[in-house]
DNA sequence: GGTATTGATCATGAACAAGTGATATTTGAA
DNA sequence: TTCAAATATCACTTGTTCATGATCAATACC
C-alpha cells in the first residue's frame, strides 16, 4: 500500500509528534527507535522539512519538531512526496482515461473503495493516531 | 495500488473473458489492444497459466482461453502472484506484529479501510466485471 | 575561538520491476 | 513432411527503490 519510505516518515512524524513538551527529537533517537540506518531517515526527515511537516534545528540539543500543530496535519500530506496514492481519478486497472463518463471494466465496483481510502488519508490527522496510542517503534 | 504488470494481467483476463464463445485469444493480439510489448505480456499470460487461471494452447490458431467458469474467477486471485495486496494484517506504518493485541499507531482507524480493500478483491469476480462492461483498450 | 553534537549531502551498491530483442519449441494445416 | 503460426524461454538493458557508508556544514556550549 505504502512504500517503505513513506511508513518510515508516518511513524517518524508520530514519534516526533508524541514527544512530551515537544522538544526536539534528534535523527539518532529516531532511526535507533525505528530500527533503520541514521543517514537513510534523514533523507525522509529533511524531505517532511520541505513539505512544511517537521523543523530542524542543528547542533547540540538539535533535532525535529512539528512545524504546525498536530491538528492540522493530515495523513496525506505526509505520505505525498514519497508515495502516489490511489486517489479519486486512480484507475485499477491502469487506464489513461478512466471515470464516470469513459469508465474502465472495473470503474464502478472500485470506485467507493478508492473513495474510501482517499477520505481515510486526507481526513486522518497526526492528532488522531497520537490520541489513539498503539506502537510505532522496534517492538 | 496494483503494479502495472498486476493490472495488465487483470485486463488482459478480462478481454479473454469477453471473447465470443470462449475461442481462444493470440497473445499478439491481447498485446496490441493493451498497447504493451508482446513478449511482456507474454511472460504474464503464462503466469495466468501457472495459476490455474488460463490454458494455452499452441498451434495455428492457438492462444488463451479462460481454465474455468469467470463467476468462479476472483481478483485476488489474478493480481496475487504479481503483487501483495493489503491483507486483514498488513499494517500501515509496516510493522512486523500489528494485530487487535498490539496494535500499532494507525490500526483502529485502518483497519476498517484494509478490509474493505481485502473484501474487494476476494468477492468481485471476472463475471461481475465482465458484466459491467467498461473499457479495457487502449481507447 | 575551539570542539563536540547534530543535521545535510554525496557516492555507491543490491534488489527488484519494467521493458526489449532474439531464439527455441510446439502444433495445426496445406 | 514441411511450413507457418503461435506459445515458451532466454539474455539483456533501463530505471527505481531501498539501504549503507563516508563526509560536509551548521550550531550550541565550554
Amino acid at each position: 500500500m505504502l512504500s517503505r519510505t513513506a511508513e518510515y516518515a508516518l511513524r517518524a512524524v508520530l514519534l516526533v509528534a508524541r514527544e512530551p513538551g515537544g522538544s526536539p527529537v534528534g535523527a539518532a533517537r529516531l532511526a535507533e527507535a525505528l530500527d533503520i540506518p541514521r543517514n537513510y531517515l534523514s533523507k525522509t526527515l529533511h524531505q517532511l522539512g520541505r513539505s512544511g511537516i517537521l523543523t530542524s534545528s542543528r547542533g547540540k540539543a538539535g533535532g525535529f519538531q512539528l512545524a504546525r500543530p498536530a491538528e492540522e496535519v493530515t495523513l496525506i500530506e505526509i505520505v505525498t512526496p514519497f508515495d502516489n496514492l490511489p486517489s479519486k481519478r486512480y484507475c485499477l486497472l491502469g487506464r489513461t482515461v478512466c471515470n464516470d463518463q469513459t469508465p474502465c471494466a472495473a470503474h464502478a465496483r472500485w470506485k467507493g473503495v478508492a473513495e474510501r481510502i482517499g477520505e481515510f488519508f486526507r481526513e486522518t490527522t497526526v492528532a488522531d493516531l497520537v490520541r489513539d496510542g498503539g506502537r510505532l517503534g522496534r517492538l
